[in-house]
RNA sequence: GCUCCAGUAGCUCAGUCGGUAGAGCACACCCUUGGUAAGGGUGAGGUCACGGGUUCAAGUCCCGUCUGGAGCUCCA
């Protein structure tokens, strides 16, 4: 996207086929109601309400009939005209008679703030037969509009509502977008089905990594050996890093006492997003949504110093959220998930260096896996909800720390109203899947309010009783969605360390397969994870099949390598590192292992 | 949750006007023992998502449910 997309040429001609698409629509179905048509990143869309549901053969003439308008030379053209005026030409559109009204009256936000002053005159575009209320700028003619270069981006209308309000009108939305050249559109087209062909859901089931069952239940994913073999590895890692650091395992049980989430403020806000308590001898519990009340009952279990301060308790805790039906998402987005939770018991004065420390290892955990495509953003809250607990005295301090923390470590970051978890504002880490969806994965959390609430406190060094600070925090966020994100991320081509199978072994004929079996006892001991290809298939189609398991090395062992003690080695980039002595192999295998290299040589 | 679309073998899909189901891959067995991107043959595998309806007859048409997909809304 450039710099100024919306000062671009771009950015005129796709806001100009917008129009375009609405006045192909009228001209197909002309009792259509026409909502808005905004440019987007992509592209642009028009959102219509329309008396019948939009078939594959409307797109398609829709799109032809676009491309003709284009060739016809039709210029644009814009007046301005008084909200009576505009009203008379637009009666029997009432989503632009709503706009009109807004626009005369200022635009007023959901809480009564004011946030566009009342305008006296709006502005008409006119391009053929076709006017729509715009401020514009839009191109020329539409013959700067390249033909060649449109194209409806899904043939599939999608819906939308009428200001994105779910009480209000269901729309039927069209994407489209637009290129200066055929060239760039194809390329894009070419992006899109590229990044498709990544999903995480398509690559992990050909990968034999999930799969989900409709008697478990929808958004309950189910771990087969080799994504558990993963998932398993990035635990294991991030749990010894966190021990290096100063946490502490903890292991608590999936459900507690219902009372645990009134206290935390957490039942009431989210009540409609949780499974139903379960009733059991007269009390109710719940499927626990978060780990931090069951953390902070083990924090309350002793009488803590401010020597013990910092107390970080870690665990790969599993939560359950009801997640809309329409929301779930492959591993994204799912009702059941690991977070790899840790929660720290701080106080005042050591917030912000372990807020800071958090970052670090965070950035690490990152770093590692060399994922650098995601942005860091500051969730505040949103001043005129009332969905969160607590003072405003806390919620600034926190915020401020949260701030001066990224500033300190030159992190770039915006910061973003509404973003908040409801007892304390946030630091996220959002990064994008191939689809350019976004997805929070690791976040840190700082809370005054749960420490409050749960009446934590420790025994300060003048024998007072203070409260101490909580961060929450987990770099991966939950095990599902960061390893969705990994496997698009990767295209299930992982660094040796994280493959659920490291090597293949493949005996040429039958009779090498004794020798196969002595090298796998060899890597077994090594400690690197194995296949032995024993089918009667050739050793092409062996090499074949393995190239689409992205499997890192490709051992290949006949007469030759078994005479010397040796394998040939072949890595999934299709590179021949030729004979090995197989204790070489072995030596270099171990070193990429543990180096957790992204190279496999 | 809402709008729209879809569901046929483990996977990817074909199946015309309503006339009782097919291919490739995978799997099993046989032949082939081959040195770096798929050798050949044979076979098994189906409540056409589920339930109801229309019809002499339903994979095909209609209704409902479930599951999946796109988008919206939501997201501790």
């Amino acid at each position: 996207m450039p710099e100024h997309y919306e000062d671009s040429r771009l950015y005129r001609i796709r806001h100009s086929t917008a129009h375009i698409m609405a006045q192909a629509m009228l001209e197909r179905i002309p009792e259509a109601k026409i909502a808005i048509g905004p440019p987007i990143e992509d592209g642009f869309y028009y959102d219509f309400d329309l008396p019948r549901p939009l078939t594959e053969e409307d797109l398609n003439w829709i799109e032809t009939r676009m491309k003709a308008i284009m060739r016809e030379d039709h210029p644009y053209t814009v007046r301005e005209v008084s909200p009576d005026e505009a009203r008379a030409f637009f009666k029997g559109q009432p989503y632009k008679l709503e706009l009109i009204d807004d626009l005369q009256n200022g635009r007023v936000d959901d809480n009564g703030n004011r946030i566009a002053e009342p305008a006296d005159t709006m502005t008409f575009w006119t391009q053929d037969t076709f006017t729509d209320l715009c401020r514009g700028p839009h191109v020329e003619n539409t013959n700067q509009i390249n033909p060649d270069a449109i194209s409806i981006t899904y043939k599939m209308p999608a819906g939308a509502y009428w200001r994105g309000d779910e009480k209000r009108q269901q729309l039927t939305r069209i994407y489209g977008t637009a290129f200066e050249t055929s060239e760039e559109l194809q390329d894009y087209l070419h992006r899109l089905e590229e990044a498709k062909r990544r999903d995480h859901r398509i690559v992990g089931e050909r990968l034999g990594l999930f799969t989900f069952s409709q008697i478990v239940g929808k958004g309950l994913p189910l771990w087969k050996p080799a994504g558990a073999t993963l998932r398993d590895t990035l635990e294991r890692w991030l749990r010894d890093v966190q021990i290096e650091n100063g946490y502490e395992p903890v292991v608590t049980p999936h459900i507690g006492n219902i009372d645990l989430y009134k206290t935390s403020g957490h039942y009431p806000y989210y009540k409609e997003s949780q499974y139903a308590p379960i009733d059991v001898d007269d009390e109710q519990f719940l499927l626990k949504p978060m780990n931090c009340p069951h953390h902070i009952m083990i924090y309350k279990s002793e009488m803590r110093s401010y020597r013990d301060l910092p107390v970080r308790y870690a665990e790969f805790g599993t939560v359950y959220r009801y997640e809309q039906s329409g929301e779930l998402h492959g591993l994204t987005r799912v009702r059941g998930f690991t977070v790899d939770d840790a929660h720290l018991f701080v106080t005042p004065d050591q917030l912000l260096e372990e807020f800071k420390a958090v970052v670090r290892l965070i950035q690490y955990v990152f770093n590692t896996l060399g994922l650098t495509d995601f942005r860091a953003r500051v969730g505040i809250r949103d001043p005129k909800s009332d969905k969160y607990v607590g003072n405003d005295a806390d919620w600034e301090h926190a915020a401020a720390a949260i701030i001066q923390a990224c500033q300190e470590m030159d992190l770039p970051h915006t910061v973003e109203e509404g973003e908040a978890a409801f007892y304390g504002p946030k630091l996220d880490f959002i990064f994008r899947d191939v689809l350019k969806r976004n997805w929070q994965l690791g976040t840190v959390q700082v809370d005054y309010n749960l420490p409050a609430r749960f009446e934590l406190e420790y025994v300060a060094a003048d024998g007072s009783r203070q409260q101490p600070v909580m961060i929450h925090r987990a770099p991966f966020g939950s095990l599902e969605r960061f390893v969705g994100i990994l496997i698009e991320h990767f295209d299930g081509a992982f660094p040796a360390w994280l493959s659920p199978v490291q090597a293949l072994l493949i005996p040429i004929t039958d009779r090498h397969v004794p020798y196969a079996q002595e090298v796998a006892a060899k890597l077994k001991a090594a400690g690197i994870r194995f296949e032995i290809d024993e089918s009667k298939n050739r050793m092409q189609a062996k090499i074949a099949a393995a190239r689409e398991r992205h499997i890192p090395w490709l051992l290949i062992m006949g007469d030759r390598d078994q005479q010397a003690g040796a394998v040939s080695v072949r890595l999934r980039t299709d590179e021949d590192l030729g004979q090995m002595p197989l204790d070489d192999f072995i030596a270099m295998a171990q070193r990429v292992i543990n180096d957790k290299a992204m190279a496999l040589g």
